[in-house]
DNA sequence: ATTTTAATACGATTTTTTTCGTAATACAAT
DNA sequence: ATTGTATTACGAAAAAAATCGTATTAAAAT
Protein backbone atom coordinates (compact mmCIF):
# COMPACT_ATOMS: atom_id res chain seq x y z
CA UNK A 1 0.00 0.00 0.00
CA UNK A 2 1.11 3.74 -1.24
CA UNK A 3 1.41 5.73 2.35
CA UNK A 4 4.38 7.94 0.91
CA UNK A 5 2.71 10.70 -1.43
CA UNK A 6 4.93 12.65 -3.25
CA UNK A 7 4.88 16.53 -1.98
CA UNK A 8 2.49 17.35 -4.42
CA UNK A 9 0.48 14.39 -4.07
CA UNK A 10 0.75 15.64 -0.20
CA UNK A 11 -0.53 18.97 -1.00
CA UNK A 12 -3.79 17.55 -2.68
CA UNK A 13 -4.41 15.03 0.52
CA UNK A 14 -4.15 17.59 2.78
CA UNK A 15 -7.18 19.46 0.82
CA UNK A 16 -8.94 16.27 0.19
CA UNK A 17 -9.14 14.55 3.85
CA UNK A 18 -10.98 17.08 5.04
CA UNK A 19 -13.31 17.66 2.01
CA UNK A 20 -13.61 14.32 1.51
CA UNK A 21 -14.35 14.79 -2.29
CA UNK A 22 -13.82 17.12 -4.63
CA UNK A 23 -13.47 17.60 -8.10
CA UNK A 24 -9.87 18.79 -9.74
CA UNK A 25 -11.14 22.27 -10.55
CA UNK A 26 -11.98 22.84 -6.57
CA UNK A 27 -8.81 21.03 -5.73
CA UNK A 28 -6.63 23.76 -8.58
CA UNK A 29 -8.70 26.81 -7.48
CA UNK A 30 -7.24 26.42 -3.41
CA UNK A 31 -3.90 25.12 -4.63
CA UNK A 32 -3.45 28.40 -6.83
CA UNK A 33 -3.53 30.44 -4.24
CA UNK A 34 -0.44 29.48 -3.05
CA UNK A 35 1.31 27.71 -6.35
CA UNK A 36 1.42 28.61 -9.38
CA UNK A 37 0.73 25.91 -11.86
CA UNK A 38 -1.76 25.04 -14.57
CA UNK A 39 -4.64 23.46 -14.36
CA UNK A 40 -4.20 20.41 -16.59
CA UNK A 41 -0.50 19.58 -13.66
CA UNK A 42 -3.45 19.77 -11.28
CA UNK A 43 -5.27 16.96 -13.22
CA UNK A 44 -2.23 15.09 -14.15
CA UNK A 45 -1.18 14.93 -10.53
CA UNK A 46 -4.48 13.83 -9.93
CA UNK A 47 -4.68 11.00 -12.21
CA UNK A 48 -1.57 10.21 -11.49
CA UNK A 49 -2.45 9.48 -7.89
CA UNK A 50 -6.30 7.80 -9.11
CA UNK A 51 -3.78 5.47 -11.42
CA UNK A 52 -1.33 4.74 -8.24
CA UNK A 53 -4.98 3.95 -5.92
CA UNK A 54 -3.87 6.94 -3.64
CA UNK A 55 -7.37 8.10 -4.96
CA UNK A 56 -10.70 7.05 -6.05
CA UNK A 57 -12.95 8.21 -8.40
CA UNK A 58 -16.26 8.89 -9.44
CA UNK A 59 -17.13 8.95 -13.23
CA UNK A 60 -20.87 9.13 -13.30
CA UNK A 61 -20.69 12.83 -14.24
CA UNK A 62 -18.40 14.56 -16.87
CA UNK A 63 -17.04 16.37 -13.99
CA UNK A 64 -14.99 13.82 -12.02
CA UNK A 65 -14.92 13.19 -8.34
CA UNK A 66 -12.50 12.54 -6.69
CA UNK A 67 -11.53 11.42 -3.02
CA UNK A 68 -8.25 9.84 -1.16
CA UNK A 69 -8.16 6.31 -0.30
CA UNK A 70 -5.28 6.22 2.03
CA UNK A 71 -6.01 7.68 5.70
CA UNK A 72 -4.33 10.28 7.00
CA UNK A 73 -3.47 8.87 9.87
CA UNK A 74 -1.67 6.08 8.34
CA UNK A 75 -0.12 8.24 6.49
CA UNK A 76 0.72 10.95 8.72
CA UNK A 77 2.21 8.10 10.95
CA UNK A 78 4.27 6.69 7.81
CA UNK A 79 5.74 10.39 7.11
CA UNK A 80 6.79 10.81 10.91
CA UNK A 81 8.42 8.13 11.21
CA UNK A 82 10.72 8.51 7.70
CA UNK A 83 11.19 12.25 8.90
CA UNK A 84 12.09 11.52 12.50
CA UNK A 85 14.20 8.72 10.94
CA UNK A 86 16.10 10.74 8.59
CA UNK A 87 16.11 14.95 9.88
CA UNK A 88 16.01 13.63 13.57
CA UNK A 89 18.13 10.66 13.75
CA UNK A 90 15.49 8.58 14.83
CA UNK A 91 14.63 10.96 18.48
CA UNK A 92 11.07 11.64 19.02
CA UNK A 93 12.41 14.01 21.47
CA UNK A 94 14.63 16.04 19.32
CA UNK A 95 12.04 16.81 16.54
CA UNK A 96 9.24 17.50 19.04
CA UNK A 97 10.89 20.07 20.74
CA UNK A 98 12.54 21.76 17.22
CA UNK A 99 8.48 21.84 16.53
CA UNK A 100 7.61 23.12 20.08
CA UNK A 101 10.37 25.91 19.66
CA UNK A 102 8.92 26.99 16.29
CA UNK A 103 5.22 25.92 16.22
CA UNK A 104 3.37 28.69 17.92
CA UNK A 105 1.23 26.41 20.11
CA UNK A 106 -1.29 27.91 22.19
CA UNK A 107 -2.04 27.70 25.78
CA UNK A 108 -4.78 25.42 24.74
CA UNK A 109 -2.22 23.28 23.34
CA UNK A 110 0.22 22.67 25.41
CA UNK A 111 -2.38 21.79 27.86
CA UNK A 112 -3.13 19.11 25.88
CA UNK A 113 0.38 17.98 25.22
CA UNK A 114 0.76 17.59 28.81
CA UNK A 115 -1.99 15.62 29.13
CA UNK A 116 -0.90 13.44 26.28
CA UNK A 117 2.49 13.12 27.91
CA UNK A 118 0.99 12.19 31.49
CA UNK A 119 -1.36 9.52 29.63
CA UNK A 120 2.31 8.12 27.86
CA UNK A 121 4.18 7.87 30.88
CA UNK A 122 1.40 5.98 32.70
CA UNK A 123 1.49 3.62 30.25
CA UNK A 124 4.81 2.54 30.46
CA UNK B 1 21.20 29.67 1.29
CA UNK B 2 20.18 26.24 -0.03
CA UNK B 3 18.41 24.75 3.26
CA UNK B 4 16.33 22.23 1.48
CA UNK B 5 18.64 18.74 0.88
CA UNK B 6 17.23 16.52 -0.38
CA UNK B 7 16.91 12.88 1.14
CA UNK B 8 19.96 11.54 0.01
CA UNK B 9 21.60 14.82 1.04
CA UNK B 10 20.15 14.93 3.93
CA UNK B 11 21.21 11.28 5.13
CA UNK B 12 24.30 12.14 4.16
CA UNK B 13 24.67 15.22 6.23
CA UNK B 14 23.23 13.57 9.11
CA UNK B 15 26.04 11.59 9.13
CA UNK B 16 28.69 14.83 8.61
CA UNK B 17 26.92 16.94 11.22
CA UNK B 18 28.17 14.81 14.28
CA UNK B 19 31.39 13.58 12.17
CA UNK B 20 32.36 17.37 11.44
CA UNK B 21 34.42 16.19 8.80
CA UNK B 22 34.96 13.12 6.64
CA UNK B 23 36.04 11.39 3.61
CA UNK B 24 33.42 9.70 0.97
CA UNK B 25 35.07 6.56 1.41
CA UNK B 26 33.99 7.16 5.59
CA UNK B 27 30.53 8.80 4.60
CA UNK B 28 30.10 5.46 1.94
CA UNK B 29 30.77 3.19 4.67
CA UNK B 30 28.48 4.28 6.82
CA UNK B 31 25.61 4.34 4.37
CA UNK B 32 26.37 1.09 3.05
CA UNK B 33 25.01 -0.45 6.27
CA UNK B 34 21.49 0.56 5.28
CA UNK B 35 21.54 1.23 1.89
CA UNK B 36 22.60 -0.90 -0.97
CA UNK B 37 24.21 1.66 -3.41
CA UNK B 38 27.76 1.99 -4.96
CA UNK B 39 30.63 3.90 -3.73
CA UNK B 40 30.44 6.56 -7.21
CA UNK B 41 26.71 7.35 -6.10
CA UNK B 42 28.05 8.94 -2.42
CA UNK B 43 31.01 10.08 -4.47
CA UNK B 44 28.42 12.18 -6.69
CA UNK B 45 26.17 13.39 -4.13
CA UNK B 46 28.71 14.39 -2.50
CA UNK B 47 30.38 16.37 -4.92
CA UNK B 48 26.74 17.75 -5.99
CA UNK B 49 26.16 19.19 -2.29
CA UNK B 50 30.12 20.55 -2.99
CA UNK B 51 28.70 22.50 -5.90
CA UNK B 52 25.46 23.68 -4.72
CA UNK B 53 27.06 25.14 -1.74
CA UNK B 54 26.15 22.56 0.84
CA UNK B 55 29.73 21.28 1.74
CA UNK B 56 33.12 22.38 1.20
CA UNK B 57 35.89 20.25 1.34
CA UNK B 58 39.67 20.14 2.04
CA UNK B 59 41.49 19.20 -0.86
CA UNK B 60 45.00 19.22 0.42
CA UNK B 61 45.30 15.72 0.08
CA UNK B 62 44.33 13.10 -2.93
CA UNK B 63 41.34 12.23 -0.19
CA UNK B 64 39.14 14.80 0.00
CA UNK B 65 37.81 15.60 3.11
CA UNK B 66 34.21 16.99 3.19
CA UNK B 67 32.34 19.12 5.80
CA UNK B 68 28.77 20.43 5.94
CA UNK B 69 28.42 24.56 5.31
CA UNK B 70 25.10 24.69 6.30
CA UNK B 71 23.85 24.35 10.49
CA UNK B 72 22.11 21.77 11.40
CA UNK B 73 20.04 23.66 13.92
CA UNK B 74 18.62 26.30 10.55
CA UNK B 75 18.21 23.02 8.20
CA UNK B 76 16.49 21.74 11.19
CA UNK B 77 14.26 24.40 11.22
CA UNK B 78 13.34 24.81 7.89
CA UNK B 79 12.80 21.17 7.49
CA UNK B 80 10.04 21.18 10.71
CA UNK B 81 8.25 24.16 9.08
CA UNK B 82 8.19 22.70 6.07
CA UNK B 83 6.69 18.93 7.06
CA UNK B 84 4.63 21.13 9.50
CA UNK B 85 3.21 22.64 6.77
CA UNK B 86 2.48 19.91 4.24
CA UNK B 87 2.19 16.80 6.34
CA UNK B 88 -0.15 18.72 9.61
CA UNK B 89 -1.27 21.45 7.89
CA UNK B 90 0.62 23.61 10.18
CA UNK B 91 -0.07 22.64 13.42
CA UNK B 92 2.63 21.89 15.81
CA UNK B 93 0.14 20.10 18.33
CA UNK B 94 -0.78 17.42 15.84
CA UNK B 95 2.55 17.08 14.92
CA UNK B 96 4.00 16.71 18.57
CA UNK B 97 1.18 14.08 19.55
CA UNK B 98 1.46 11.92 16.13
CA UNK B 99 5.37 11.78 16.69
CA UNK B 100 5.11 11.13 20.27
CA UNK B 101 2.60 8.18 20.19
CA UNK B 102 5.12 6.27 17.82
CA UNK B 103 8.54 7.50 18.82
CA UNK B 104 8.97 5.49 22.06
CA UNK B 105 10.24 8.38 24.25
CA UNK B 106 12.25 7.49 27.13
CA UNK B 107 10.83 8.75 30.92
CA UNK B 108 14.02 10.95 31.57
CA UNK B 109 13.21 12.85 27.63
CA UNK B 110 9.34 12.72 28.79
CA UNK B 111 10.35 14.73 31.73
CA UNK B 112 12.54 17.05 29.37
CA UNK B 113 9.85 17.73 27.20
CA UNK B 114 7.55 18.68 30.43
CA UNK B 115 10.25 21.25 31.53
CA UNK B 116 10.44 22.98 27.88
CA UNK B 117 7.05 23.04 27.76
CA UNK B 118 6.56 25.13 31.49
CA UNK B 119 10.01 26.99 29.92
CA UNK B 120 7.58 27.67 26.52
CA UNK B 121 4.49 28.58 28.92
CA UNK B 122 6.44 30.86 31.09
CA UNK B 123 7.82 33.43 28.13
CA UNK B 124 3.82 33.91 26.89
C1' DA C 1 -28.62 24.34 -34.55
C1' DT C 2 -24.41 26.72 -33.55
C1' DT C 3 -21.16 28.47 -30.67
C1' DT C 4 -18.84 28.80 -26.45
C1' DT C 5 -17.17 26.81 -22.35
C1' DA C 6 -15.21 23.46 -19.43
C1' DA C 7 -13.72 18.97 -18.73
C1' DT C 8 -10.78 14.78 -19.62
C1' DA C 9 -7.29 12.19 -22.31
C1' DC C 10 -2.93 11.74 -24.13
C1' DG C 11 1.51 12.40 -24.93
C1' DA C 12 5.55 14.95 -24.73
C1' DT C 13 8.80 17.75 -22.43
C1' DT C 14 11.34 19.53 -18.60
C1' DT C 15 13.37 19.31 -14.23
C1' DT C 16 15.21 17.07 -10.38
C1' DT C 17 17.30 13.28 -8.23
C1' DT C 18 19.68 9.09 -8.15
C1' DT C 19 22.61 5.86 -10.10
C1' DC C 20 26.63 3.99 -12.23
C1' DG C 21 30.39 2.97 -15.74
C1' DT C 22 34.78 4.26 -17.47
C1' DA C 23 38.97 6.77 -17.67
C1' DA C 24 42.69 9.24 -15.63
C1' DT C 25 45.79 9.56 -11.80
C1' DA C 26 48.08 9.47 -7.54
C1' DC C 27 49.83 6.52 -4.07
C1' DA C 28 51.29 2.19 -2.08
C1' DA C 29 53.09 -2.37 -2.33
C1' DT C 30 56.01 -5.46 -4.33
C1' DA D 1 60.33 0.06 -12.07
C1' DT D 2 56.02 -2.37 -12.23
C1' DT D 3 51.78 -3.62 -10.63
C1' DG D 4 47.90 -3.14 -7.95
C1' DT D 5 44.66 -0.25 -5.38
C1' DA D 6 41.97 3.60 -4.12
C1' DT D 7 40.39 8.03 -5.46
C1' DT D 8 38.49 11.65 -8.21
C1' DA D 9 36.58 13.43 -12.65
C1' DC D 10 33.37 13.18 -16.13
C1' DG D 11 29.63 12.13 -18.51
C1' DA D 12 25.76 9.58 -19.38
C1' DA D 13 21.67 7.19 -18.30
C1' DA D 14 17.80 5.86 -15.59
C1' DA D 15 14.10 6.99 -12.55
C1' DA D 16 10.94 9.96 -10.46
C1' DA D 17 8.29 14.07 -10.33
C1' DA D 18 6.21 18.05 -12.24
C1' DT D 19 4.70 20.73 -16.04
C1' DC D 20 2.14 21.89 -20.00
C1' DG D 21 0.12 21.90 -24.91
C1' DT D 22 -3.18 20.07 -27.95
C1' DA D 23 -7.04 17.33 -29.23
C1' DT D 24 -11.39 15.57 -28.21
C1' DT D 25 -15.79 15.71 -26.29
C1' DA D 26 -19.70 16.67 -23.39
C1' DA D 27 -22.56 20.15 -21.64
C1' DA D 28 -24.24 24.79 -21.45
C1' DA D 29 -25.40 29.10 -23.48
C1' DT D 30 -27.00 31.55 -27.22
Amino acid sequence: MNTKPTESELEILSLLWPMKRATVREIHEKLAETKDTGYTTTLKIMQIMHSKGILGRDEQSRTHVYFPLIEKKATQHHLVGNFMATAFGGSAKNLVMQALGQGNPSKEELDEIRAFLDQLEKDK
